[in-house]
DNA sequence: ACACTAAGTTACATAAAGTAAGTATATATG
DNA sequence: CATATATACTTACTTTATGTAACTTAGTGT
């Protein structure tokens, strides 16, 4: 009857990643440092609120590190860490099971 | 300017993983079929209602396959199937990525 | 008839996320 | 000097998602 504990770093992980748009924030500034401005608009259906909110826990959990450039206006771009960066193998692995077996709904041509 | 649109079967993917409780689910099932009560207890802050809605997803979504056995009391057992299954990697690099970058807050010890 | 058990479902309460307007800071314009 | 512009947020408020606990259903046993 007994289930076996899981790994508490493991629990963790999954606790960070599965958190609504958090893997999507990491996915879309594995192509590079970006300002929020951008981060927001590649993800169409987040809030600036809660990108706010996600880029901090980021910070705080060391996965994405702020600079901030004080041009006029200011400049500020958030870029992934060597831990964030370690992240691109989990985004791998979702790209090659989404590729085998999601399968598209077909459009609908020619009907009203 | 532009961005890069990401991959529809890869988006559909991550809007599957990403949603509350789903990929742990997947990861409960991962040692083998089980009933309702076993999940819901596997997962200590997971309402039965909202394990109820997750596993009808993950049946219409071909991840899962719900088994039912007349007996008495009827016993339901839910499984992975092959694409449920194929997620495994998945959680290969997560757990590898949690071991490597996760590091576990210290206990206190000896204080109030 | 009543109790027991598994697998849910329902009504209601709380928490998380979305929306749109507002703030802060620095500079430029008239 | 007042007003305007731009970026990066924050705030007040609304909507949606999730949690909680009680209830339902079906088959069987006492």
């Amino acid at each position: 009857m007994d289930q076996p504990q899981l790994c508490p770093r493991f629990e963790k992980a999954m606790e960070l990643l599965s958190k609504r748009w958090t893997a999507l924030i990491v996915f879309q500034l594995l192509s590079g440092p970006q300002r929020f401005a951008r981060i927001e608009s590649s993800l169409p259906n987040l809030s600036g609120k809660v990108l706010s909110e996600r880029l901090k826990e980021l910070e705080a959990e060391g996965i994405i590190q702020r600079d901030v450039y004080p041009e006029t206006p200011v400049r500020i771009e958030y870029k992934l860490t060597d831990k964030g960066n370690a992240l691109a193998p989990l985004f791998d692995s979702i790209s090659n099971w989404s590729s085998e077996w999601i399968q598209l709904p077909d459009k609908e041509v020619h009907s009203e």
